[in-house]
Formats: structure tokens, C-alpha cells, sequence
RNA sequence: GCUGCUGUAGCGCAGUGGUAGCGCGGCGCCUUGGUAAGGCGCAGGUCCUGGGUUCGACCCCCAGCAGCAGCUCCA
């Protein structure tokens, strides 16, 4: 007999064979009509499952429950489903899942949906959702739900049942009138629970989320039970768009992007440099408090550098081209990379083997020395491929004579120029840890489908530094590196982060190294990340291809996540690099690396700061700190005073002189965010005060200006953060 | 890179197969005003780029570039 745990703490037996339905009827009338599913033993299930035998917690979910809405959604995702094909017929089903703010479902269809289709298919789920259809739950065994989907058609969901359920003895499917998917559930009782659901995007989406698979359409859309709670939704990500720093930046004037210079190269105007630089200096100083010394390296290394790192063999595709030297270069690099993907076609492999026949001939009266070697080196590998027999042995022609070009690649990392600092000189064990610490730019060439605004670019600065230590030190390193991360986070009132431990996948060929050694700076990272208490996830996949590391992760203003701060350890660079210290016996021994960047990408995290106070930096961030506004030209005398004055105590200031109202430069002041406003007139000519107008609480009346100073002055030291309040958001 | 959508004045947006408008902003004049928009006037556009269809293209077609959303990727 079943015997339930209610949250009341109360007990209660119920008959052998009873559904949830019966005990929410049981409780209460309304309880009944309310209930969406039950909560049996911390599992969600249909209201018309059976209850164990035995003593279960037991809880009826209403639409007060975030579960609730869970299923709510991932029963709309039927909904759209069946509409859908009933729209369109020959429509393949794949994935339907409720996710954080809505569902989706990723589909096949015969005749591409598109936006212009959302009323249609709106109207269609309308009419389901009034009939208000029962869910139907329907269980069979693996091998009689294999045909059963076979029978509908359904050839994503017969591949599905192949690849990942076969394991199961039986499969569940729900039924709602004419429409049968396969489903784990649970699903609401009915489609009349329902209360508000839209359409929002469709969007192409990957098979299993695999590249080389077919790509499906997926529709994106959200539901709730009430139409109230939708249009909340709604306001919500209109006001979050407010905040995009793309468009603040804009409207800021914080930075551009200009198609004169390149996609996902970000250009900091003076306001949003000013920022930057703040938050430079910010870290500067705490990095020399806590022993890391400045290094500057260039932007560009030769492409052997990092070729020995691993950089550049291991994300080819995502930097910029290497620079050559040799006219060639570029195209027998080219040239390698295609035979080695092997789509190398013969068409093209004459055309270059012309090429370099062509330039060859053009050569041959090299008149110095490098010329003569050059010219030699060049028909040696023209020789070579041609005579070579195998492939491999093609291949190996113009590697050869590829590794004996000069070459440049702008920086994708900064650890190879800082290793070659540490190499610089002999390093004992007292010298260690070394902290070498740089504003590193370096060049990623990040697909184009992936650029965005500052989050996502092309050339970004990181606030990078490497430690070579001892194995001794690791601990307490990272440690300390996590301690700094965090106090940056803190300074800045961000607090709505996670923490990732990434780890190795468990097979997969992009990582570099020793699997022991792989093994032991995992459980380093997360034995310092579980003393610290820090909540994590350990996340597999996530490492570097160089070692594991902690991600801070934050989300953008429309919920998207982005590694922030993060401290990676590397036992395979001092290996490369072959970086040694003398130990306390007299032998050398191999430090270790930690790699950590607390901001990041400084790109990155302005533009997350940006969105983070919409715009509204605190004081001692703030581009323009106070602005002083004249009541009238009469007093523009009074106002560069009082402006000139403030100046020589270091505070950002400008003024308004132009003839306009009060109201309308306060306006203006208040739409650029600046956190002080001075309205100077007759009364504060006469006293020597300004009237005070604050960002956050509006008019303060009149202060000496020795008074505001201070005020001033004590709020910067203090990096106080004060946000919201009275301000209005404008238009 | 892939799928879809978008590209018109500095910004936000309308618009039509017969060479373009609105709001804000800018500039000028008037107003010298006390805590979120004073009035009048003026200027400003390769309608993303390149092809094509057409008597004629900002509009229709093709290709490219860029932005946006998602997928994949992210040292």
C-alpha cells in the first residue's frame, strides 16, 4: 500500500493502484484543478501514473511550481509539434525539449518553415489547445516502439532508439488525438492547461548537435500558464536589449567597429578607452601587491614559436593566416594543408606545382648568396615532390622546405613570449614562483558566425600573466589566482557567476601530454577549488589542450554565458619549452605553468561591465565623472571656475555652456550617465557653493565645493558601486 | 563555417517598379531659463557592394560583404 509523504509533513495511505489525480481530488477541489503534475519521490510525473508501493514524499505541482512550467512547456512542445504537421505535411520530428525560458523543437520539413508560417502555426496550436485534448502516456517494448516509429515515418526518431535506447526494456510514447511522439514525459493532463505561449525564432540546429549531420530547422518558442506571465517575459527582454552593451556602446560613445578595419576589431573611443585604462590601472596595482612583475612583448612571433607551443598546429583554423617572407610561402602552406586534409585536387596541385616552376625559372639568375640558396632550396622541393612516390613522402617535400621559410603568425597566446623571458636568464628555486605579468593582445580568427560585439571578436587584450613554479607552489598558486579573480568580481559588484572546473574529455585526441600528469593537475584544481567551499562544476571537454582550468563564467544581457576570469595549470609547455630551475640539490628540475587572466578578455569583460551597470559606471570608472551645468550664460564664468577646480583634483569634468534650459542639459547629463550633475546659478555664485544633483538620488541641494570634493574623493577611493534608484530609463 | 532574418541621413525607423520621408541628433536665429525635452528655420542620403531583368530598380533576381538570432567552434 502506498503510503505518502505529504509537504505538510503529514502522512497519508492511499489504495494500491492510485494516481496522483486521486490524491490531489482527495486533498481538494481546488488542489485538483490546479495540479499540472506530481513531484513522487523527487521524480515529476503524470497525474495519471499509479503510485508506488510503499513510503513515498508526495507532492501535487500547480502552476506555482518552476517544475510545473517545465512541463507545461515541454507539453507545448508537442503542441507546436502537431500543428506543425498538420501544416505541413511529411514533416520529420527529432528533438523537443523545454529549455530555460521556453522550447523548442528541431524538425525536418519538406517545405521550409519560415517566420511569415509563425501565425499559421500560432492559430493551429490554438485551436489544439482549445480542444483541450487529454496526454495520453503509452508505454511499449523497444523493439514493437522501433516499428511503431518506423510506422509514422519517423526516421530521426527510429535512428534515436538505434544509437541511445536500446539499452531500455521499454519506451514511452504520449498520444494527443491524431499525434503520437515518442517521450520520456511527464506532460500536463490536458492542452487546455496552456495559458499563453509564442512563437520567437527559428534557427538552424545541427542532428545531435553534430557538424557532419544534417542540419534541422529548429523553432524556438515559450509558453506559461497565464498570458500576464508571458507579457512580463516579453517587457523583460525588451529591457534587457536596453542594456546590450552593443547598443549602450553606441549610445555612449564607448567604442566602434569599422568594416575599414575588420570584422571583430574593436576601436575604443576616448570614453570607453578612459573606462578601459581605469580598469587597467585597477589590476595593475593589485598585481604588483601581490608579486607579479610587468613584461611587454610584441604582437607578432615567429611561426616556429608556435609551432613548438602546439598554438598554431592545434588551432590553425581559427588565426589569422601566417606571414611569409618567401612569395611562396603562403601558397605551399596552403598547399600542405590541403594535401594533408586530403582535398588537395589534381586541377589544383598542377596549377601549383606551375607556380612553382614558373618561379623557379624567374629565379634562376639569383645574383647573392641567399638568393642562390633560396633558389636551390625551392626546385630541391619541386624536385623532391615530384619524385616522391608516396604521399607521405610529397607531404614531407614541402614541409621541408616549408620549415626553412621565415615566417610570422600574429599571437593567438601570450605563454610563448613570457616562456622565452623565463628562459632568459638561469632560474634558481629562490626565484621562484616567477609572475610575469602583461596587457597581452593577441589575434584569434574566430568564425563569422561567432563575432559579437565585444564578447566575441577578433583581436582582444587579455590581462594575462604565466607562473612558473615549483611543484610545491602549485597549490597555494592557484589559490591565490582564484582569491584574485574573485576580488576583482567582488570590486566590481559582479556576483552572478559560476565557476568551471574543465576537464579532458575522456577520448579525444586534442590534448597535449602525459595522461598522468593530466590526472594530477585535475585533482589539483578541483582539491583547491572544494577547500576554498566554492560552488563548481567539473565539466568534461572544457579543458585547454595544454592542461585543465577554472572558468568564471558570467552571462550577457540575453542570457548567453562567457568564460570571463580563468586559471589554467600546464605541465606540457615547460615540457615543450624544456624550462628548467635549479633545485635546492644542485640538479634542474621542470617548473610548472599557471596560466590566469582574471578579466579575461578585457574586451569581454567590458562589454559584460557595460551590461552590468547598463551603462551607469560608478564613479571612479566613470568616463566623465560631473558635469557642471550653468543655469544660465550669465553664470558660465562661475561654472569653468568650479570646473577648473574640480579638474585639478583629478576629476573627470566637463561643462554645459550652451544656451539651453536647466532641464534639458540635466536631461542630457542624466541620459549619458554621469554620476554628478552641478546646477551652478546666482545662489551658489554668491555662496561659493553648487547645487548637487546625484545620478541615483536626484537633487541634493547646495554644498561648499571643498564639501563636494571630499565626497567626491572618499566615493572613488572607496570604489563605491551605487546603482538604481530614482533614475528614469528614458526613451 | 551552417540555417534564417535584416541592411534607407550621425542614431532609431517608415516607404513605393517612375531617382526618397518621419522622429531624435546636428547647425543657425530667437528665448537667459533653477533640477529629465522652449520656439522657428536650415543642412544632411553612393537607399550595403557588384552584376542581372526592365524603357526605367532603393524596390524584382543572382552573387558577395556586414549585422542580428540560433547551431557548431572557442588555446
Amino acid at each position: 500500500m502506498p503510503v505518502l509523504k505529504l509537504p505538510d509533513g503529514s502522512r497519508r495511505e492511499v489504495a494500491v493502484g492510485a494516481r496522483s489525480r486521486d490524491v490531489a481530488e482527495s486533498i481538494g477541489k481546488r488542489l485538483a484543478k490546479d495540479a499540472v503534475a506530481a513531484k513522487v519521490d523527487g521524480a515529476v510525473v503524470d497525474l495519471d501514473r499509479e503510485l508506488p508501493d510503499g513510503e513515498v514524499s508526495f507532492a501535487v505541482l500547480t502552476p506555482k511550481d518552476p517544475e510545473a512550467l517545465e512541463v507545461l512547456r515541454h507539453s507545448c512542445a508537442h503542441i507546436m509539434a502537431r500543428a506543425v504537421m498538420r501544416l505541413f505535411p511529411g514533416v520529420q520530428l527529432a528533438f523537443g525539449p523545454p529549455t530555460e525560458n521556453g522550447f523548442y523543437y528541431d524538425i525536418e520539413s519538406p517545405t521550409p518553415i519560415t517566420e511569415a508560417d509563425f501565425p499559421r502555426i500560432e492559430e493551429e496550436m490554438r485551436k489544439i489547445i482549445a480542444d483541450a485534448e487529454p496526454f495520453e502516456r503509452f508505454e511499449r517494448t523497444t523493439a514493437e516502439a522501433r516499428g511503431l516509429v518506423a510506422d509514422l515515418k519517423q526516421h530521426y526518431k527510429v535512428e534515436h532508439i538505434d544509437d541511445d535506447l536500446k539499452r531500455y526494456p521499454s519506451l514511452s510514447f504520449y498520444r494527443q488525438g491524431e499525434f503520437i511522439d515518442l517521450c520520456r514525459g511527464p506532460h500536463i493532463p490536458h492542452a487546455g492547461k496552456v495559458g499563453a505561449y509564442k512563437l520567437l525564432s527559428i534557427a538552424g540546429a545541427y542532428w545531435k548537435n553534430d557538424v557532419t549531420r544534417k542540419q534541422l530547422q529548429r523553432l524556438y518558442a515559450t509558453a506559461f500558464f497565464s498570458q500576464k506571465e508571458l507579457d512580463a517575459y516579453l517587457r523583460q527582454i525588451e529591457e534587457a536589449k536596453k542594456r546590450d552593451h552593443r547598443v549602450l556602446g553606441k549610445q555612449l560613445k564607448l567604442f566602434t567597429i569599422s568594416q575599414a578595419v575588420g570584422s571583430g576589431l574593436i576601436l575604443w573611443m576616448p570614453r570607453g578607452a578612459t573606462v578601459r585604462g581605469l580598469l587597467e590601472t585597477f589590476i595593475k596595482d593589485e598585481l604588483i601587491k601581490r608579486g607579479y612583475q610587468p613584461v611587454y612583448t610584441p604582437h607578432i612571433g615567429r611561426l616556429e614559436l608556435y609551432r613548438t607551443s602546439g598554438h598554431f598546429p592545434y588551432y590553425r583554423d581559427a588565426q589569422f593566416p601566417p606571414m611569409f617572407f618567401h612569395p611562396l610561402g603562403q601558397a605551399v602552406d596552403t598547399w600542405l594543408n590541403l594535401f594533408d586534409a586530403k582535398q588537395l585536387t589534381e586541377p589544383a596541385e598542377k596549377a601549383l606545382l606551375a607556380l612553382v616552376d614558373e618561379y623557379v625559372k624567374a629565379t634562376a639568375v639569383a645574383e647573392s648568396n641567399d638568393q642562390k640558396h633560396q633558389a636551390l632550396a625551392l626546385r630541391a622541393m619541386w624536385v623532391n615532390y615530384q619524385n616522391a612516390e608516396t604521399p607521405e613522402g610529397k607531404a614531407k617535400a614541402l614541409r621541408e622546405w616549408l620549415d626553412g621559410q621565415e615566417a610570422y603568425l600574429l599571437k593567438p597566446m601570450n605563454c610563448p613570449h613570457h616562456i622565452q623571458i623565463y628562459k632568459a636568464e638561469p632560474r634558481s628555486y629562490r626565484d621562484l614562483p616567477v609572475r610575469l605579468a602583461e596587457f597581452g593582445t593577441v589575434y584569434r580568427f574566430e568564425q563569422t558566425g561567432e563575432l559579437s560585439g565585444l564578447t566575441r571578436v577578433r583581436g582582444f587584450t587579455q590581462d594575462d600573466a604565466h607562473l612558473f613554479v615549483t611543484a610545491e607552489q602549485i597549490e597555494e598558486e592557484v589559490g591565490a589566482n582564484i582569491d584574485l579573480v574573485l576580488f576583482v568580481l567582488s570590486s566590481l559588484g559582479l556576483s552572478d557567476y559560476r565557476v568551471r572546473v574543465g576537464l579532458r574529455a575522456p577520448d579525444s585526441s586534442k590534448y597535449v601530454g602525459a595522461a598522468e600528469d593530466w590526472d594530477k593537475a585535475e585533482r589539483t584544481l578541483v582539491e583547491v577549488v572544494k577547500s576554498r567551499g566554492m560552488n563548481y562544476t567539473a565539466e568534461q571537454g572544457e579543458a585547454a589542450f595544454y592542461g585543465p582550468k577554472i572558468d568564471f563564467v558570467v552571462r550577457d544581457c540575453i542570457g548567453r554565458e562567457w568564460q570571463l576570469g580563468t586559471v589554467q595549470l600546464d605541465y606540457n609547455l615547460p615540457k615543450r619549452f624544456e624550462l628548467e630551475y635549479i633545485g635546492k640539490d644542485n640538479t634542474p628540475h621542470r617548473p610548472v605553468m599557471i596560466h590566469r587572466a582574471p578579466f579575461g578578455s578585457v574586451e569581454r569583460f567590458m562589454g559584460i561591465l557595460i551590461e552590468h551597470f547598463a551603462g551607469a559606471f560608478p564613479l571612479w570608472l566613470a568616463p566623465e565623472q560631473v558635469r557642471i551645468l550653468p543655469v544660465s550664460e550669465r553664470f558660465a564664468d562661475y561654472g569653468k571656475k568650479v570646473e577648473a577646480e574640480l579638474r585639478t583634483h583629478g576629476f573627470r569634468v566637463s561643462g554645459d555652456y550652451r544656451p539651453e534650459k536647466i532641464g534639458y542639459k540635466i536631461r542630457e547629463a542624466q541620459l549619458e550617465k554621469i554620476p554628478y550633475m552641478l546646477v551652478v546659478g546666482d545662489k551658489e555664485q554668491s555662496a561659493g557653493t553648487v547645487a548637487v544633483r546625484d545620478r541615483v538620488d536626484g537633487d541634493l541641494g547646495a554644498l561648499p565645493l571643498a564639501e563636494l570634493v571630499q565626497r567626491l574623493t572618499d566615493e572613488v577611493r572607496e570604489r563605491r558601486i551605487r546603482q538604481g534608484g530614482a533614475a528614469k530609463s528614458g526613451e
